[in-house]
DNA sequence: TCACTCACATACCGTTGGTACGTACTCACA
DNA sequence: TGTGAGTACGTACCAACGGTATGTGAGTGA
């Protein structure tokens, strides 16, 4: 055996262009482990897959992943991050010109179910996420994109209304929409017929936004249990 | 050493008076184990929880673990499925009476609510349980108990309208609800104030009952994308 | 060019889930 | 009341895994 066996095999071309090589380098390896974790954790999940596999895969040994994360959980973080921002992109693009409120609604729906449907994100954000960073930090990390999403587009419908709402009430109704979106979604991905059981959400999730209207539109009131209404 | 040590401790009282010792002492051993796993798995996760640590609290060793129970992953479909057939019993037992199916739903919300602020509900079905068994297993469960009694309670209410729904449409206004219910119940039991975030949820929700009330009631008919509507 | 540092590679460890096998106890039947 | 058979475990062990300690060569700034 000589001293070291064929490592270093040709890097990507630099793509970071105001760094130096050895930063560049550290990246091109960097990005091979998120690429490879993301292959192997959406493939066979995060339990059954070991280091050994996504380093061999990399092409790099242990000793980079621990040069450059904490370990696997960390390194599943990683992952799921980047999923989760680009989902998350995707559905903002979706609603970003839609002005009315109900429109827009609609249209983050239809978007959200989409996202949905990738593998990929459905095995590592919805299933995984949860039990591998723990829920709190799944929730840290949602906060910031999907459920932001979704809170912007119920504070819209729900600034219809004559009457107001508090923070949390709205809040409250955010997280009972993306836990309806998030089981809607799973169903439909589960599903043999994946159009047809979309096109049911679709009409299933429109007719309850459809009756909140109604409420709002005939001026029924709110009754917020906790906040002080003025 | 002496050939074997401090081992078979007394048993519990015969709790099945049916059957012999023998079957009585291995039940009991089956007994602890699920007991002890529950504990740990509900205090540590599923992940954190060796099987000499259970093993340890049960006072056996992992011969008896591996007679009982194929393995780690099988042992917690055990204690998975107890903790769900008596949280669905909670549930169901307050519906019960109620003959009213909005009241019903109004019940049935309190009574899930209730439950999904037990930590142990929270860990080891909501969190857990997906990653664990898979979630095709996971959903094989809970169609049985939790989701079967929101299946029932979504059927009564959808009932009342004028048209009818297929049957592949109530299920996916149960998911729906499904969903709704389990984020709603997990931002519940997250909240520091469990109180007024439960009281919060069910104002929401109940708003949301409210608006398809009304659509009902006021005859807008819902347009199903899939069944043929005769 | 030369010291220094960064980005890895290599070798190793403790713990874990799982298995093979031995053994004490129970129970039907003589 | 023995006695053989089978059950219900206990004991010893293994392979695989996540993680760590340490070596090393290429890249960088002087």
């Amino acid at each position: 055996m000589s001293k070291s066996a064929a490592k270093r095999l040709l890097p990507k071309v630099p793509d970071l262009p105001g760094a130096s090589r050895r930063q560049q380098y550290s990246q091109s390896t960097k990005r091979a482990l998120v690429e490879a974790a993301l292959e192997q954790f959406s493939e066979r999940g995060y339990a059954a897959t070991s280091l050994d596999a996504i380093v061999a895969q990399a092409a790099v040994t242990k000793g980079a992943l621990y040069h450059h994360f904490t370990g696997k959980q960390a390194l599943f973080e990683a992952v799921f991050e980047r999923i989760e921002s680009e989902a998350a992109a995707d559905i903002a693009a979706s609603v970003k010109g839609v002005k009315d409120p109900w429109e827009k609604s609609l249209v983050g729906l239809r978007a959200f179910l989409e996202v949905v449907q990738q593998p990929t994100y459905r095995r590592i954000v919805m299933q995984e996420g949860p039990a591998v960073l723990g829920y709190e930090r799944f929730r840290e990390q949602e906060e910031r994109t999907s459920f932001a999403i979704v809170l912007d587009v119920v504070h819209g419908v729900l600034a219809t209304g004559a009457w107001e709402l508090d923070q949390p009430m709205v809040e409250t109704f955010s997280r009972i929409f993306f836990g309806a979106l998030a089981s809607a979604g799973e169903s439909v991905s589960g599903a043999e017929d994946a159009e047809a059981a979309s096109a049911r959400v679709e009409a299933a999730i429109g007719f309850l936004l459809l009756g909140l209207r109604k409420l709002i539109d005939d001026g029924v009131a709110f009754a917020d249990p906790v906040g002080d209404k003025s």
